[in-house]
DNA sequence: TGGAACGTACGCAGTTCGTCGTATTTGGAA
DNA sequence: TTCCAAATACGACGAACTGCGTACGTTCCA
């Protein structure tokens, strides 16, 4: 962990942008390329720099060029993650700051370690979302969802290990691959496969694989 | 905050529940109301207590019925608020299990103390969620609202005619039965196949099924 | 006009699978 | 204790699948 982590950035608040820099330069590992007030500075800023960084912080409310647009802007033109940095957590804006492709969304009255911890997780594939936050995203999942009433294995009479095998067939393993998965004989799998097949009603092994995917079983 | 935060724990893993037993009663202002090894054993013990828990922290893979039912009979019937807590996460339990009317998810890893404040949230109206798994949940709600970004059968280079019968063999189709739906010998049905394992780099029915299936080319 | 890609088709050798039987052990239900 | 379901295991036969080679007509593009 010699390496620093680049990030950049973006927030038209000077004294809230100044705070920021001296909480994440005092506290990790990390060095801060450059700053900007709003998207369009932002923008203007990146093709600039020696090395791009790897993470953004970007508040949502700025003039010229909101932070929701230039997320959109910069995520699909590289790789560079972006973190929303926000007082404001209505439910459209959560909505649009994730459409636009930001990688984590936190408030603003997060505490500086607490901004840290987000800024590592984003880069090894997270998206820390503060929990105020998270429930109106996951508000927003159910909103757009039915209901899913499918059946389950035990409806089909499967014992756990056939539901077990069944998964497991269900990758497309074969009888040798399961068998050294669950240590037991190839013969064995052969068997279970057998009473699979006879209590879904079916008599083949593609047919099994498709029926656990259509039912998500696995 | 003299009160105790009350809770449930249900796990089938009677290891893995001791440990949070411990972790928890040892850490915090947790009072452990009752534990189950399965949602219907919790279901059974709910009725019987003398006041209910505040927060239930649920596995989602457990016998008799599973993590992502019990909370959505649960969540239906009460004001719990319920804290899945898995080594899962893959793509459709997180979403069934925010469809169920889940508060939080968090990683079965997560640190003691991370648990602890998860609880705290939720009581406060939010939904902790780990990282990784927030991740998940932000790409289930971008394909929700914006295209498929899966890649598609032509992105192998499938031809057209293949891409139709890997379909087909996706519904669990023998050669046969492709042959007689497509008004072709039974031969050309497999050597098709053969050149569909080249281009996706696998060698059976059941693999080729089950990648059909996953990357939603049924 | 010549190739490249595609769709069609067949054969052979070897492997895996589907189906049938049979059998032992184990843990729980009656 | 007896009985049964579930998990384990082996054998055998025919069917289906896999890998490899070959072949030919069509279409489309360089």
């Amino acid at each position: 962990m010699s390496e620093k982590i680049t990030i950049g950035i973006v927030d038209d608040n000077a004294a809230l942008l100044q705070q920021l820099k001296e909480n994440l330069t005092g506290a990790g590992n990390i060095e801060i390329l450059f700053t900007a007030a709003h998207g369009e500075e932002a923008l203007q800023k990146l093709p600039t720099l020696k090395k791009l960084p790897q993470v953004i912080l970007m508040d949502i409310e700025m003039p010229v060029m909101n932070g929701i647009e230039a997320t959109a802007i910069i995520t699909k033109e590289s790789e560079i993650k972006i973190l929303i940095l926000t007082v404001f957590d209505t439910d459209e804006k959560v909505f649009d700051a994730i459409k636009a492709g930001a990688s984590g969304y936190l408030l603003k009255d997060s505490k500086p370690h607490r901004i840290l911890t987000a800024i590592e997780d984003v880069l090894m594939g997270g998206a820390p979302i503060s929990p105020h936050i998270a429930a109106k995203t996951l508000e927003l999942l159910r909103s757009k969802t039915t209901v899913n009433k499918e059946k389950q294995p035990e409806d089909y009479n499967l014992s756990e290990r056939e539901t077990e095998i069944l998964k497991l067939l269900a990758k497309g393993f074969s009888y040798q691959q399961i068998a050294n998965e669950l240590f037991i004989s190839h013969g064995t799998v052969r068997k279970h496969v057998e009473n699979i097949y006879g209590k879904l009603h079916i008599n083949s092994k593609a047919q099994a694989v498709s029926m656990a995917h259509q039912k998500k079983w696995v």
